[in-house]
DNA sequence: AAGCCCCTCAACCGCACGAGT
DNA sequence: CACTCGTGCGGTTGAGGGGCT
C-alpha cells in the first residue's frame, strides 16, 4: 500500500504563485506563524494550495531576509569548499551562507558555478586532476596521520579521527575564484582559526564544538571519542573516534578541500582523509550517489575530483594562512 | 521578424526521517 | 513494535526569457 498524498492533487492550485497568493500567506504567516502545521496552514490561509507549496514559496521566496541576486566570490568559495567536503548537501550548505535558501545554492550550482569550476580546468588540463583515489591513498605517506569518516544511513556522515591531521595541503586553485583572501563573514568556520571572531549564530566555539544552523544540538555519545557536528534537526555530522581511540588524538580537523577521499576497495566504500586508513567504523553505506560512482553524475564526481585534487601545485595553489581551516575539538 | 535553442530558476516530486500514537 | 502523519531534503522538471541564426 503506497503512501497517503499530503494533499488531494485534483483541488489544489499548482504552477507558479500570484502576488495575491504570496500576500495572503505572508500575510498570515506574519499574523499567526506557521503553527507548526503546514499541511492545515493553506486551508486557514484561504489558499488553494498544497501544505508544502506553500512551505516551500516560504521558505524560498517570501521569508524575510532572503537574499537573491548575484553570489558573491567569498559565497562561491564557500559552496565549492563544502561541496567538496559534505558533496550536495545544500540545506547544510546553506544554512553557511545566511539568505540563501538551499534551492538557490543548488541552482547555483547546477546552472553556474560547476561550469565556472570546469571552466578552470579545460579539457586538457582536466585530465591531470582527476585522480584515481586508490592511487591517491597508495601514494599518501603511510606515516601521516589521518581522520577517517564514514556515512551512516543515508543522512549522517561520521568523520572518526584516528589521530590529528597532518596530511591536508593547503587548498589551491587557480582561479580568482578560489584564490581571493577571505572577506566574508558569511561562514566563519571556513576561516582560520586564528582569525575566527566568531559567528553570527549558532556557531558554539566556546567548547571547541561546532554547531550548524540555528537549531543545532550538540552532543557526545562518550564524552571521550565522539563530537556531534550537528545541523538542524535530523542530519548529525559527527566527529568521532573509533573504539578505544583516546581523545586526545582528536584534537584538529582541519576543514580543507582535501579531508576527503573515496577508497573503494573490495567494494565497501570509505570515506577518509590523506591517506586513507580506515579503522572499521569508516565504512560508508553510500548515500544516494553521493558518493560513488554508479548512479552519481559522473560531472558531479569529476568536480569534487577538481576541487579536491591539488594539481601540480603551482598554478594551483591558495594563500595557506588564509585557506587551510581549522577545526578543532575535544 | 520568426523560429529555434539554451539557460535559469521556481516549483514539483518522491523519499527518508522523526514524532506521535 | 508498527503504523500514520508532517516535515525536510535533494533531484528533477518545465515555463519563460534571452540570445542566436
Amino acid at each position: 500500500m503506497g503512501r497517503a498524498p499530503c494533499c488531494d492533487k485534483a483541488n489544489v492550485k499548482r504552477g507558479p504563485w500570484s502576488p495575491e497568493e504570496d500576500a495572503k500567506l505572508k500575510e498570515y504567516i506574519d499574523k499567526y506563524g506557521t503553527g507548526g502545521n503546514w499541511i492545515a496552514l493553506p486551508q486557514k490561509a484561504g489558499l488553494k494550495r498544497c501544505g508544502k507549496s506553500c512551505r516551500l514559496r516560504w521558505l524560498n521566496y517570501l521569508r524575510p531576509n532572503i537574499k537573491h541576486g548575484e553570489f558573491s566570490e567569498d559565497e562561491d568559495r564557500i559552496i565549492c569548499s563544502l561541496f567538496a567536503t559534505i558533496g550536495s548537501r545544500w540545506s547544510i550548505i546553506a544554512a553557511q551562507l545566511p539568505g540563501r535558501t538551499d534551492n538557490d545554492i543548488k541552482n547555483y550550482w547546477n546552472t553556474k558555478l560547476k561550469k565556472k569550476l570546469m571552466g578552470i580546468f579545460p579539457p586538457s588540463q582536466r585530465k591531470t586532476h582527476q585522480l584515481n583515489l586508490s592511487t591517491v591513498l597508495q601514494a599518501s605517506p603511510s606515516s601521516s596521520t589521518a581522520t577517517s569518516a564514514s556515512y551512516k544511513g543515508s543522512n549522517s556522515v561520521y568523520y572518526t579521527p584516528t589521530s590529528s591531521f597532518t596530511g591536508l595541503e593547503p587548498i589551491s586553485f587557480t582561479s580568482s575564484l578560489l584564490s581571493s583572501n577571505y572577506s566574508t563573514n558569511a561562514a566563519p568556520f571556513l576561516q582560520s582559526q586564528e582569525s575566527f571572531v566568531g559567528p553570527p549564530k549558532s556557531y558554539n566555539l566556546k567548547d571547541n564544538l561546532l554547531i550548524f544552523g540555528s537549531e543545532a544540538s550538540c552532543s557526545s555519545s562518550d564524552g571521550s571519542s565522539n563530537n556531534h557536528i550537528s545541523h538542524s534537526k535530523e542530519r548529525d555530522y559527527e566527529y568521532g573516534g573509533g573504539a578505544g581511540a583516546p581523545a586526545e588524538t582528536y584534537g584538529e580537523v582541519q576543514m580543507g578541500l582535501h579531508n576527503c577521499f573515496y577508497n573503494g576497495v573490495d567494494g565497501s566504500q570509505r570515506f577518509s582523509t590523506s591517506n586513507g586508513s580506515d579503522h572499521g567504523n569508516g565504512l560508508i553505506e553510500r548515500q544516494n550517489a553521493m558518493w560513488g560512482g554508479s548512479t552519481l553524475d559522473y560531472g558531479l564526481e569529476e568536480i569534487k575530483q577538481l576541487i579536491s585534487s591539488t594539481g601540480d601545485g603551482s598554478s594551483f595553489l591558495f594563500d595557506e594562512h588564509k585557506t587551510e581551516e581549522r577545526l578543532s575539538y575535544y
